[in-house]
RNA sequence: GCGGGCGUGAUGGAAUGGUAGACAUACCGGACUUAAAAUCCGGAGGCGCAAGCCGUGCGGGUUCGAGUCCCGCCGCCCGUACCA
């Protein structure tokens, strides 16, 4: 018997251009079955496909595969993210304009998709900056600021002043520009804001709806929109160290009850305190305009050395008018938060109480921890925020913190200065209103005018899109729009005068918060036929990097509470259900300083010691350790090349095989040999058996009772069983695991399978292997195909139903215990299945382990858990 | 700095609070072969002749029982609002 190899090449194109021809994977609304929206986040046009994107996809295909199996109609699109950054910089670097740039890197990169047998409507594709796509994106814009959900305000960039450009927070490298090296500073500008505030407590509290998300995931959108209530509290500043104009200064706080352990109150440089002060103080102006050069970044801001600058003003403490307090204007306060001032209370806040070992200012400890002797205790470099009993503090101590809140705020509350209440509850919110504004070309034109006579003025929706012009220059840095000779020159829609566009376009942020909706009716007029994308909507199955857990997955939740305002969505929620997949990760090499792509190493193992060297040259390789695929360490592996050398269906195999799809995967070579093993290990299995089974639905298998024909049916169905829970929760490793266990069971109880064999296990055989087919068939799509015509079928394996699994086979009559004393395992027990709890612990009590354990005594506790274990604890 | 996550054999990992190491990779031994590859069979956490003891980043705790839950550390990763 000769079997011939599977040739993938061969195999993988020509299934490819059937599907194709069948329109397989196009949808219809209107199909029948329950609607699925599976959706992997679609990728940016660098111009390859990476590992991490073939492990998106696969995951994302087998969904997609496996739901059509079971019935449903399945929507499962691409598109292209393809507005931003890179092709401006490609367009520097390269003379290529970007839209050139850009479109060619999505056709190649559509080529290579497609050779990886996806399951994807290719007819609803878009890209981003395709016009017809950004020009609906601007009638949202449109509605949006009608509906008062967009607006302007003065905020900040990094200013490069050699580049004399606006730089990205990546583009600025310790405090400099990643060109120039110039000092980057902070530049206020007037930009567009979209108002994500006003849903800040809905996107918080629709959190609780969202069962099918990761808890990481809300944790983390939770604790980023930041809800918490507290006092704006107004503390007078003393008469003769005040500058004219500022009686009061406002401050936001949670914590009032500590107001006995103040002892200093900060500004954000940029509070307008601090800037009359630096009017008249020019080591005070210097401060800050140190501050401003520091980047915009919270990281940067953060993690820079906390510094302050005393102003001289002192502030009267609101529960006692003897007491003052310095007022400070400090680095890390954010003028965005709160009221941009805060009051310090070293004892109980880490930053603090840094802050005041470094400026010498008191250390009043006001919550006493349980346990503490109030005389004796004392914070020295670690604050204390834990809870305790409130002391040092007059009228509030023996008071709880909670307690304490309510009293303060009670009093002060009733209280006034200036005519107007100290204080009054406030809810604040960490989250900020959505800053769209980018100074650059390569995005979607924000559709507004600006007017000598009426200002700013909405472009005339009939005269949309607003387009980008395509003669534009990168000899210079900064916005192309902004220096363009024509294209800001237009007439006003309202009075007809001469007017000039805005020429800011808008973060790319933007094109990918509404693009699943998009899809639902790609080449739609209007940006959404609302009743299709009310029907596909929402997304069931979202899958993408853990990345873009906050600002990605909150923007585009704020979109459609923004869209279901304008009327162009009924949704509460873009995505039911979100898979956050981890990172492809590689070992990097290095010859000197120079980084190594994998291609041009060998490792040699010897002795438990692997070594390396270069391919290309035989000089020896440093091997480094397992990072993230980037360019720059060139620790990347094509996936091109291992298509094209062991074919799609084993690079996704091996990609869904390896790691629990949410953790990093790390590819080896040897994995993708291993995966490349199976494919022809299933290949061979099905080959070698078909010639030998009964034709295909002439089986009869209800009165199947044979020994080896019931173990095979057995085990195909457990396999079923269990596959089906796995891919349901999205376990594709452990699907895979399955796989390979009933490929070892029916490899050997196949092995000698001929013509003669008992009709029993032929009809067996031909059940078991037509499940596996079925089970492989989403994750190795076109293996699956070629061995379900192998096995006599006709048509597509992926137009057939997921196998049934009858139940009757998933049991068995007895099951084996381990059997522990005192926790520790000593022997196996096994009894009949459906045995009860009494049964098992006399049949435990009658083992000889537990007889001599016991020693005639008796057990001080026994514990069973029926199914599961028997513990005997003496 | 802050928020979130992860840590188990040589390696990737498995394990509703219930037999730690399924499955795979690498490795070792055997069969087949002139030989190699492929394939098939077998072995294997560590220590020990064995009975057994020890083992899930480190240190504590809860429990009949902890990889899993709680507290405190260490290391790595993601995000930090203009990378996508």
């Amino acid at each position: 018997m000769t079997t011939e190899r599977y040739n993938p090449r061969a195999v993988e194109p020509r299934w490819q251009k059937q599907w194709d021809e069948a329109g397989l994977y196009e949808t219809k609304t209107d199909a029948p079955g329950e609607k699925y929206y599976v959706l992997e986040m679609f990728p940016y046009p660098s111009g390859r496909i990476h590992m991490g994107h073939v492990r998106n996809y696969a995951m994302g295909d087998v969904v997609a595969r496996y739901k059509r199996a079971k019935g449903f109609n399945v929507l499962h699109p691409m598109g292209w993210d393809a507005f931003g950054m890179p092709a401006e910089n490609a367009a520097m670097q390269n003379k290529v304009h970007p839209a050139k740039w850009t479109y060619e890197n999505i056709a190649s990169m559509r080529a290579q998709l497609k050779s990886m047998g996806l399951s994807l409507d290719w007819s609803r594709e878009f890209a981003t900056c395709d016009v017809d796509y950004y020009h609906r994106q601007q009638m949202l814009f449109l509605d949006f600021l009608d509906s008062g959900l967009a607006y302007r305000k003065k905020s900040k960039v990094n200013w490069d002043p050699v580049d004399m450009t606006v730089l990205a927070n990546e583009q600025v490298e310790d405090g400099r520009g990643w060109r120039s090296g110039a000092l980057v500073e902070q530049r206020e500008l007037t930009q567009w804001f979209l108002k994500i505030t006003d849903y800040a407590d809905d996107l918080l509290s629709a959190l609780d709806e969202l069962p099918n998300w990761p808890d990481k995931v809300r944790l983390m959108q939770k604790n980023w929109i930041g809800k918490s209530e507290g006092l704006m509290l107004r503390w007078a500043l003393a008469p003769q160290t005040r500058p004219e104009g500022h009686e009061d200064l406002a401050i936001f706080t949670t914590r009032p009850d500590t107001l006995y352990g103040a002892s200093f109150l900060a500004v954000a440089p940029d509070h307008p305190l601090a800037q009359t002060i630096a009017g008249t103080d020019p080591a005070l102006a210097e401060f800050i305009a140190e501050c401003r050069r520091a980047g915009t970044s919270a990281e940067a801001l953060e993690t820079a050395e906390k510094k302050g600058y005393r102003t001289g003003v002192e502030a009267v403490h609101p529960l006692d008018p003897d007491w003052t307090v310095p007022v400070y204007v400090a680095n890390f306060v954010l003028m965005d938060y709160g009221t941009g001032a805060v009051f310090g209370c070293p004892a109980h806040d880490q930053r603090d109480l840094d802050f005041a070992l470094k400026y010498e200012l008191p250390v009043r400890p006001v919550v006493l921890p349980p346990k503490e002797d109030p005389t004796a205790f004392t914070i020295y470099s670690d604050a204390y925020d834990g809870d305790g009993v409130l002391f040092n503090s007059d009228f509030l101590d023996g008071l709880s913190p909670e307690d304490g809140f309510e009293a303060v705020a009670a009093k002060l509350e009733a209280a006034t200065l200036g005519g107007e209440a100290v204080a009054e509850r406030k809810v604040n919110f960490r989250l900020r209103d959505w800053g769209i504004s980018r100074q650059r070309y390569w995005g979607c034109p924000i559709p507004v005018l600006h007017c000598e006579t009426c200002g700013v003025v909405p472009e005339a929706r009939e005269n949309l899109p607003v387009t980008l012009p395509e003669d534009i220059d990168f000899e210079k840095p900064g916005n192309p729009l902004d220096r363009h000779p024509t294209w800001r020159k237009t007439s006003c829609p309202k009075c007809g005068g001469e007017a000039l566009r805005e020429t800011d376009t808008m973060d790319t942020f933007v094109d990918s918060s509404w693009y699943f909706a998009r899809f639902t009716a790609p080449r739609a007029e209007t940006p959404t036929e609302p009743a299709i994308a009310n029907a596909w909507l929402a997304v069931d199955q979202y899958i993408g990097g853990i990345e873009h857990a906050i600002l990605h997955l909150l923007y585009s939740r704020f979109f459609v509470r923004a869209m279901k305002k304008t009327g162009h969505l009924d949704l509460d929620e873009p995505f039911k259900g979100l898979f956050t997949q981890g990172m492809v990760v590689h070992e990097t090499y290095k010859d000197g300083r120079e980084w190594v792509p994998p291609a041009d190493v060998v490792i040699r193992e010897e002795n438990g010691e692997r070594s390396a060297t270069r391919l290309s040259t035989g000089t020896p390789i440093t091997i480094g350790g397992i990072e993230k695929m980037s360019k720059s360490k060139k620790n990347v592996v094509d996936p091109e090349d291992i298509i094209g050398s062991y074919g799609a269906d084993t690079a996704r195999w091996f990609m869904l095989s390896d790691s629990p799809p949410d953790r990093d995967v790390i590819w080896t070579e040897a994995g993708a040999e291993g995966a490349f093993r199976f494919v022809q290990r299933v290949w061979r299995l099905v080959q070698e058996a078909a010639p030998h089974l009964p034709a295909p639905s002439k089986a009869s298998l209800a009165e199947i009772s044979g020994e080896t024909a019931l173990a095979i049916r057995k085990a195909a169905h457990r396999t079923a069983h269990g596959v089906t829970g796995d891919i349901e929760r999205l376990g594709f490793n452990k699907a895979v695991a399955r796989v390979h266990e009933l490929v070892n069971i029916l490899a050997g109880s196949l092995a000698g399978l001929s013509a003669s064999s008992e009709t029993e296990t032929r009809a067996a055989a031909r059940e078991a292997l037509e499940v596996l087919v079925k089970l492989i068939a989403p994750m190795m799509p076109h293996l699956a195909q070629e061995c379900w015509t192998v096995l006599g079928r006709d048509g597509f394996v992926a137009s057939e139903a997921w196998p049934q699994v009858e139940d009757g086979l998933l049991r068995d009559d007895s099951v084996t215990l381990p059997l522990q004393i005192n926790g520790k395992k000593r022997g196996d027990l096994t009894v009949p299945a459906e045995a009860s709890k009494a049964e098992i612990e006399e049949a435990a009590l009658a083992t000889q382990v537990v007889r001599d354990a016991l020693n005639g005594g008796q057990p001080k506790r026994l514990v069973v858990v029926p199914g599961r274990i028997v513990n005997v604890v003496v």
